[in-house]
DNA sequence: AATTATATGTTGCAAAAGCAACGAAGAAGT
DNA sequence: ACTTCTTCGTTGCTTTTGCAACATATAATT
């Protein structure tokens, strides 16, 4: 199931330029780095879960190919999803800070996918030689962390409403910004939104239709219009 | 207000070693870096309040000595608390993630207090000469976040939970499991408890209340007991 | 000790949210 | 086209929450 990187064929490393936790390294380096920290080599079909056994779940995985699924399970059995990766995006954003050690980890792919595992030491224990790439991808690593937690205060900003419709207009004023546009899709269902705004989901039903009635927004299914964008930002 | 380091008093590089960021580096290390990197130096007496001009506010603050409080303040003038700093934490986890520029960032002394800002680039602009230096010191950076992200976790946990009562009991599950123990005393008062778990202070007051009369939990002022621990874990 | 100030608890009431159950509208599969 | 499933909206009812106003308690100041 897991094999080293650098026994595979070599087509995968041109493919690491684009991942971010390598951006900025030369061919060169990244091979040198490969070398150097062995990365297991995943590779899924769609619908494949695997489960990564304890010791490599603290591990940086990065997703070069496809689009995957990541959920941990606790020690009491309850299991949490964590987030979706797409191609390019390094989990380190959440392996490096989020301590996963003795959970288990599950990989579901959402269509064929490839990942690489690195291990974290590879990049935290001082090595003169690769110094240089190991501080390359320390600053990517913290890079690709700032959009992780972007996603996080403007979830934290949503929960810390009072109100299902204080949440909602916060939630649609962060889209509506990210957006550019008074008219966007958002990228959940009802049910998920709720979820994601920690509230009952007819009662989620209840306040966007208010909204609606008011006049302050319109929406069908996913796409919404924000109608009066006085209400968003204050 | 602001002086370069490397031309305040040498005493100062010798506090450096116990702080989280400058871990692991040798004296000499870190003589270097503070060479190389020019840190601001900043000294507070209690009560003193002063802001960060906007181009300093994305730097990585470390708390030499003393207690800081950092707020900031954006656009609409809205103030918001970010995070009371003590010494030897740095706030490179608040601040080389979040993107705190353009925006204005104030800093209080809670007491006397000293604290030098470094400037992110002299961490991430890759130079060969100190490059080792640099990978320590963002390996520091990295682990330092890991606190800052459980603390955001576990209140997104308590935030998550529908009624006030869950967001108590999640929020005393956590004290108990860092703490050890069954009794402790918490870090904030009741205002600012609620303004944690995002309730109205009357109301989380009442399922206080509610608790104690229950049998579950004892409280007085800051301490609490917890009663019945079955209420906790889930 | 008397006086402020601050923190915490209490309570009545109106508004909001949760819950459950059902119905409508699509989407997917046969 | 028909069934089946999923998603979403609706509604009645109960519980919880927020809000405001006040009471009590504790700490700080003089």
């Amino acid at each position: 199931m897991k094999r080293y990187l650098e026994n595979i064929k070599t087509g995968h490393f041109s493919t690491l330029h684009d991942k971010v936790l390598f951006n900025g390294l030369t061919d060169s380096e990244i091979y040198e780095f490969v070398q150097h920290s062995k990365p297991y080599y995943i590779s899924l079909y769609q619908g494949q879960t695997i489960s990564l056994e304890k010791q490599y779940s603290n591990m940086i995985s990065v997703v070069v190919a496809g689009d995957v699924l990541i959920s941990s399970t606790d020690s009491n059995g309850n299991k949490t999803y964590i987030k979706t990766f797409t191609e390019g995006e390094s989990s380190g954003s959440l392996y490096s800070i989020l301590d996963y050690s003795n959970t288990l980890i599950e990989i579901e792919g959402k269509e064929d996918s490839e990942v690489i595992l690195i291990d974290p030491d590879s990049l935290y224990v001082t090595d003169k030689k690769i110094a240089v790439i190991q501080q390359k991808m320390l600053v990517n690593l913290i890079r690709s962390q700032k959009g992780l937690f972007n996603a996080i205060s403007e979830r934290m900003y949503c929960l810390t409403q009072r109100s299902i419709r204080e949440k909602i207009l916060r939630f649609l004023s962060f889209c509506h910004n990210s957006n550019g546009s008074t008219e966007f899709d958002i990228p959940m269902t009802r049910e998920e939104l709720a979820s994601y705004l920690a509230v009952d989901r007819a009662a989620l039903s209840r306040s966007l239709g208010e909204l609606k009635k008011e006049g302050v927004i319109d929406f069908h299914k996913n796409h919404f219009i924000v109608l009066d964008t006085d209400f968003l930002s204050k």
